[in-house]
Order: structure tokens, then C-alpha cells, then sequence
DNA sequence: CTGAATCCTTACTGATACTG
DNA sequence: CAGTATCAGTAAGGATTCAG
């Protein structure tokens, strides 16, 4: 999804807007997803479990999470550098609501695959 | 978000792939809400109803969640033409998962606003 | 190792104009 | 009214390069 900043249609004092903007980018969940289930990850670890991640998507998602509370970054100040992402109180509270999305799209994911299949693209505004 | 059908990271295989993809664009989820807060609706007034929506992009967002089986298209063979759309049982399942993020988005908004407030970017790789 | 900066391609989106 | 087709601007994502 495209979600400009500007002329958002969710307007920025909407709470839900936050939400979704996290949502709805092409990463974000499943950073958060893998974060859950393996608990602490250094940068290059957590890139080799996200699955086709490129490293600059992965800084940009880490970021954005951070920056909103959901991820906790840990810098060592070690040579070479290691840095520990995990998830905060916060970020796990998200994903409980998030897996009522998972677990809608296991249980329904072949009625959709069945109704794509199913489907005919209408002619213009007129039935049979 | 861009969620491009080639290349995707969540594989088509996986479920909550198809999911993410209408979650993700930026204007399904409102579409959907719309729907279910005022039950069946024609082209236009739907239209009016989802603030800035172009006709190009209602029309696009509604054949894609009517080949998913979400959003049902009753087209009334009068003259001038009438096509209402309505949730189909499928799509009313699917808002109650959305639901859960609503709630989570109302009941910590603040929290994610004040860390935003709070973040300060980090010098790369460099602790205290 | 952990990034940031740049470039470039692609996809999304809106405006506009045109049909049945 | 309810769309589709086309066009053009913008934003997202990937690859590459450079740095602490």
C-alpha cells in the first residue's frame, strides 16, 4: 500500500490511522511476527529470518517500530558493533490483536482462494 | 504500503498473505468499516461516505473484496443504472479480527504518540 | 556488523475524459 | 448513475555504495 503522509483519507488525529499505517506496510508484521516468536535478534539474525528483507527495508521497519514504542533497540558497545532488537510491553500487546488477523486468514484463507476462483469480472452495470 | 504481487515476501502460498494484502492498501479497511456501519450501499453514496475516495479507486477497491468474496454487488437492471454492495457474511467475519486492531489502536494511541514525542534517533551502531 | 545515502525501477494513486 | 481507459505525478522498495 501507498500510504502518503499527506491528504491522508484516515486524517492524523484519527487513532486508527497510526494502526494502520503500521499495518499496512509491506514488512512491519512480519518483522513483529518474528521478533515474537524468537524473542531478542541482533540486525543480521533477524535479517536472515525475515524472509527476502533487504537491509535497508529492515533499518527503515526497526525505526519506525522504535519509534513508536513497539521495539526496543540495544546497542553493544562492542567491535564489531551488535545490536539487540526485541520487543517492548507494548509491542507484545499489539500483537495479540494481530493474531485474531492471522488466525481469520488461516481459517478463511480457502473460502477466499475459492471465491477468486469463482469470481467473473462484471460487465458494466448490467445484470443478466 | 506497496505491495507488489511479484517477488512477495510472504509467499502466495501463506495465508495471511491475502489478508495483509487488502489490509494493507489504503483504502479497503475504510471501505469495509463504511459498509458495515451503514449496511447496503449504492456506488455513490458509498462514495460520498468514504471522504476523498476517487471514483477510480471505490471502484477498484470494490472488485477486488467482491472477487474475495467480501463485499457482495447487486446490480439492478434500471434505468438509470443501480448497483448496491453490501457485506457479504464472509466480510462481516473479517471485521471482527479488524475490530481487535481498532481497539488496541483507541486504547494505546497515546502511548505509541508519547513515544514518538520521546524518540530520539540514534547515532549509528554508538551507545552512551 | 550495523547501518546511512544514493540511484533507479516499479507500483500506487488521482485527474481527466469517455461510455452504456 | 456507474463505471472504464488513459495519463502523469508521487511514493515505496531494491540494489549498490560508502562509513563508523
Amino acid at each position: 500500500m501507498s500510504l502518503h503522509k499527506s491528504k491522508d483519507p484516515y486524517a492524523e488525529r484519527c487513532p486508527i490511522r497510526d494502526v494502520l499505517e503500521r499495518t499496512g506496510d509491506r514488512w512491519t508484521l512480519l518483522v513483529l511476527f518474528t521478533l515474537e516468536e524468537w524473542g531478542t535478534l541482533r540486525f543480521t539474525v533477524l535479517r536472515s529470518k525475515v524472509q527476502d528483507i533487504s537491509q535497508r527495508m529492515l533499518a527503515q521497519t526497526l525505526r519506525r517500530l522504535e519509534q513508536d514504542g513497539l521495539v526496543l533497540r540495544i546497542v553493544h558497545p562492542t567491535v564489531p558493533p551488535r545490536v539487540d532488537y526485541e520487543l517492548t510491553a507494548l509491542g507484545k500487546s499489539f500483537l495479540v490483536p494481530l493474531h485474531g488477523l492471522l488466525q481469520w486468514a488461516q481459517t478463511h484463507h480457502e473460502q477466499v482462494r475459492a471465491a477468486r476462483s469463482a469470481y467473473q469480472a462484471p460487465t458494466p452495470a448490467q445484470a443478466l
